[in-house]
DNA sequence: CTTTTGACCTGACAGC
DNA sequence: TGCTGTCAGGTCAAAA
């Protein structure tokens, strides 16, 4: 679903067409998403153009004249580029009109997505300003992931996973990273070496940014297709691969539960 | 403080 | 065919 790569690609996707736009006017027809769409963002936005599209974890922010947009795709959420007078469907919950006679056009069937609008600095946000350092920052070190994890006894897949600690990474790039750094997930993170962290680092930065370069070159055309990178499907080492051959050493890759998601492992090539 | 659990929602799929 | 149950996913909020 979408991980940072998807929303990164959405990014790149939507680049060419919204800075430099005029949004003629914003339509909500379904505010239940995560949290309810403030009442009333109709109007606050209308007329406002676009200056930059930027990415915060998996947060798209659309800077606005007087403010930004922050937006998450949930598990769900996708944007397409369509006219404005293509019909909407029933997913279809907000439209951003811009002055070309296109509209940004978000779907989220499961409504775990959100929409907030804020004049404030966006990054001091409270969805945001939480966040860990990104992942493919200079903030996201061995040194930093090795002394935020001493002590702790949550297991090492579990705290890739935790927002606070880095933002952005999903469950299924945290499997594989996981696994290209030969690292156990069920490891406790407070246990796991500075060697081994660098070289989770450098697998977390690879997996991501490859998964960008898939992203991007999958990208259908957003003016003349239906507009949407969709969720790109790529080769996995261990994700969903529970019980088929390691790609490294054939040995039966592996499902377990930790914290309630599925976490997937080759026992032989990660300890 | 950390860790665990629950909540949110719908579509896809398995099994009866 | 139509039900019922399970699962997936992200991340905040509350409980332990």
């Amino acid at each position: 679903m979408p991980e940072l790569p998807e929303v990164e690609t959405t990014r790149r996707g939507l680049e060419p067409h919204m800075p430099g736009r005029r949004i003629e006017a914003m339509v909500v027809r379904d505010r239940r998403l995560r949290w309810p769409v403030e009442p009333g963002i109709e109007d606050r936005i209308a007329g406002q153009r676009i200056l930059a599209l930027r990415r915060r974890a998996k947060y798209l922010l659309i800077d606005v004249e007087r403010g930004t947009l922050i937006l998450h795709l949930g598990m769900s959420g996708a944007l397409r580029l369509v006219a404005h007078d293509e019909p909407a469907g029933l997913h279809d919950h907000v439209d951003l009109r811009l002055d070309d006679g296109r509209a940004v056009r978000l779907t989220d069937p499961r409504r775990f997505g959100s929409l907030h609008y804020t004049e404030q600095d966006a990054l001091l946000h409270p969805l945001l300003a939480q966040c860990g350092p990104e992942p493919l920052g200079d903030g996201f070190s061995p040194g930093y992931l090795h002394r935020v994890t001493r002590g702790r006894t949550a297991s090492v897949k579990e705290v890739l996973m935790m927002g606070r600690i880095v933002s952005g990474v999903g469950n299924i790039y945290a499997n594989e990273a996981l696994f290209r750094a030969g690292i156990d997930p069920r490891r406790a993170a407070g246990r796991v070496s500075l060697a081994r962290y660098a070289r989770l680092v450098k697998e977390v930065r690879e997996t991501l940014e490859a998964a960008i370069v898939a992203g991007g070159s999958s990208l259908r055309d957003w003016l003349h297709a239906d507009g949407t990178a969709g969720y790109f499907q790529q080769d996995y080492y261990v994700y969903d691969r529970a019980g088929e051959p390691c790609r490294r050493c054939g040995a039966p890759i592996r499902t377990l539960r930790q914290g309630q998601r599925a976490s997937f492992l080759c026992p032989v090539c990660q300890r």
